[in-house]
DNA sequence: ATTATTTATCGTAATATTGCAATATAATAA
DNA sequence: TTATTATATTGCAATATTACGATAAATAAT
């Protein structure tokens, strides 16, 4: 196999799911972390911060947009990466859920 | 290659993408919204409320307790797994500060 | 028009993930 | 002891991911 059974699941589970998948390299991380840090969305250095061939980072940019994480918008021969505030909003939105869930529990077994 | 090349990033970003990762799956979506969801923490059945076979169900368990996000305690036969609330409010606070410092960014280029 | 700059895509190799049948392990019950 | 029950591990096939060199595409500058 390889493939996941997405069609098993909830649209929410595989939204969360792709999301968080999106998230889960490292490289990604960090571009998430360095479009927070900067005010002015400054384009294509993300490569240049970046422990990547050029290649590489274009396709962890790729995968992140496709999860609707980033958005990119073309400036002249730059494009520019920022965060997309909806979608980050409903990972935040799932995350915190969990965790008022889990201290309102009453048992706690493990 | 296929290996990501972590030794070029922190700990802190290769933890948060660990984490992300495990999460990374619509199977590991529904456990963990499963074991929030019972107050008893009813071991097994997991299985049950899956449509994946047994093993199957067995290493998504195992990759969510490798990322730390789940733990598990022997209880006779069964395995009780749960949530750990430590794992999780991680990634609720790497999400709040990004919800938050998205909306405190002056420039919104895209 | 030519050249430089920036980003994307293609091709490919190495490795990882997903899923399950078959089997193993471990604890309890008969 | 011998089932029975619950979970884990092994082995394997199909597919996905990661990374990068080479190259393409698109715009800007000379």
């Amino acid at each position: 196999m390889g493939a996941s059974k997405t069609e098993h699941f909830s649209d929410k589970q595989n939204q969360i799911a792709a999301m968080a998948k999106a998230i889960g390299h490292p490289a990604r991380v960090a571009i998430i972390e360095y479009l927070l840090s900067v005010d002015t969305c400054i384009c294509g250095d993300i490569v240049s911060v970046l422990p990547l061939a050029q290649p590489t980072v274009s396709q962890h940019l790729k995968e992140l947009k496709n999860a609707g994480i980033i958005k990119g918008s073309i400036e002249g021969t730059a494009i520019c990466y920022c965060l997309n505030p909806d979608a980050l909003s409903v990972l935040e939105a799932f995350f915190a859920h969990i965790t008022i869930n889990i201290n309102n529990k009453k048992t706690n077994c493990c």
